[in-house]
DNA sequence: CTATGGCACGGATT
DNA sequence: AATCCGTGCCATAG
């Protein structure tokens, strides 16, 4: 089935090979972007108004029935139900800090630098006549989204009250790279923690080690936090990994990210994901769905009374009016295009990778971007492009890169984390390499001391043990 | 002598 | 063509 629409949707044209890889590229907010630029800047592309599943209420596109509801009930297990999912409301994972930010700010943070974006933000709850203070804050920011003078410096140089100061700061803080304009990376985490705090649950000491344990945070010395805080190495652990998977040091790099930064405790909590893969009505025992999310309401084609009015139209008009057609028409078959494909990766990709996205990264398949392209036939410049910027939101809410599915070292260092984890005397690379041979995993010695790096695990004569509670 | 980190090479990715 | 990642070799620290 797959086959024949291959053949249908074949690129015809470069005009429309390059537009459709453009989009390919795209992540869910550009495409965002790209459509409502489309829409209002030509009259012969219209959005065909949202049709609802009458039996589960999902939105649907170009299906005619519901993918889910209207499924073959014959199908395997194994086959997972791949649809492009229209949606308006992106049900973010309830654990970020999406919900704190609408849909109703443009949000774009790539076009424009750092101050920029974030006055924008707060320009309109900004009284007129504290603009010029926090113009000047921001544009005292580092690389980092670090406020580089003094509080009392802007307090003296405006004549103004420093709670007025410290008051804007505040409200900068909350703007959209989280904890820009902190003084340091501990108060942008704290900053962070703190509205985080509002919307989900924040593990115990996971304050406390900010505030108070910021020394021996960075170097992941968590058996001496353990002691310091009395209490057990697993809720640093927890509180830890937490800080590492929410919580972001130095805000201004969250979007314009410097690559000078080689101990980033990297973040990728301020978008939607891309792509859903959740099990049917959420039940275990269905297979799985995977939404390959479209951010409209309906579907887009070209108005058909646009076509209809071209032919009374002015002779002087009827040219244009045919390029808006055409290229309304082009627009929609490479979304069409984009769409078809990205279904068609997902499918092989989720059916490749059926046992890491339910039972998590130890059961990851080593599959290359290579292998996926020739099984689908494509070029393998395809799959770079379908796969990267893009993240994929996995049945536990989870919201992973996309790329973590050919990432071939995924397993073997979650394995390494385990065996550090369970560890009852600190075990040296060497012996690391032989345990993990015997678990089937082949790495060298090097590999291993460099994953332990990327975990944030010490090196073995530096790491002792919880005090001995376990 | 052992355990690690730095540098460089080759294949994969972009 | 440029860049990233796993690995081997070597220097250094303990």
């Amino acid at each position: 089935m797959f086959q024949q629409q291959i053949q249908e949707t074949r690129p015809l044209t470069t005009a429309h090979l390059a537009q459709t890889m453009a989009l390919l590229h795209m992540t869910i907010e550009e495409i965002q972007q790209s459509i409502e630029k489309e829409l209002s800047s030509n009259p012969a592309l219209e959005l065909k108004e949202e049709r609802r599943c009458p039996t589960c209420q999902r939105l649907l596109g170009e299906h005619e029935p519901c993918p889910v509801c209207s499924r073959p009930q014959n199908i395997s297990e194994d086959e997972p139900v791949v649809f492009i999912s229209p949606r308006d409301d992106f049900s973010p994972r309830t654990d970020s800090y999406a919900e704190e930010y609408p849909d109703e700010r443009d949000l774009s943070p790539t076009v424009d630098d750092l101050p920029t974006y974030v006055l924008r933000q707060i320009a309109l709850e900004l009284p007129a006549q504290d603009r010029p203070l926090v113009a000047y804050m921001l544009a005292h920011l580092d690389d980092d989204g670090f406020l580089t003078i003094d509080l009392v410096e802007i307090a003296m140089y405006f004549h103004v009250p420093l709670s007025k100061i410290q008051q804007l700061k505040r409200m900068i803080q909350r703007a959209d790279p989280l904890g820009v304009c902190s003084s340091s990376p501990q108060e942008a985490m704290l900053v962070q923690l703190e509205l985080l705090a509002e919307t989900i649950a924040v593990p115990n000491f996971a304050y406390e080690i900010i505030q108070d344990g910021m020394a021996f945070l960075t170097k992941r010395q968590f058996n001496e936090l353990a002691h310091q805080f009395n209490t057990s190495l697993s809720n640093i652990q927890d509180a830890v990994s937490y800080i590492s998977d929410n919580l972001n040091p130095f805000p201004g790099r969250s979007h314009w990210g410097d690559v000078r930064d080689p101990v980033k405790i990297s973040v990728e909590v301020f978008h939607r994901p891309d792509i859903i893969i959740g099990h049917i009505n959420d039940d275990p025992e269905m297979p799985l769905a995977v939404e390959i999310i479209m951010p409209i309401g309906g579907t887009l084609r070209v108005n058909p009374l646009f076509r209809k009015a071209i032919k009374k139209a002015p002779t002087e008009q009827k040219e244009t009016w045919k390029q808006d057609i055409d290229r309304a028409s082009l627009f929609v078959k490479c979304l069409q295009q984009r769409n078809h494909t990205m279904k068609r990766l997902m499918y092989n990709l989720v059916k490749i990778q059926k046992d890491f996205i339910l039972q998590g990264p130890k059961y990851i398949q080593p599959i290359t971007r290579v292998q996926l392209s020739r099984v689908l036939d494509v070029h393998e410049s395809t799959i770079s492009r379908a796969v990267s910027n893009k993240t994929v939101q996995l049945p536990n809410k989870h919201i992973i890169p996309m790329a973590d599915f050919f990432d071939r070292s995924l397993n073997v260092r979650t394995v390494l984390r385990e065996i550090i984890a369970k560890e009852t005397k600190p075990l040296s690379d060497a012996k690391l390499v032989k345990l993990l041979s015997a678990k089937g995993y082949d790495v060298a010695r090097r590999t291993v001391a460099k994953y332990r790096a990327m975990e944030g695990i010490l090196p073995a004569h530096l790491r002792n043990l919880p005090n001995q509670t376990s």
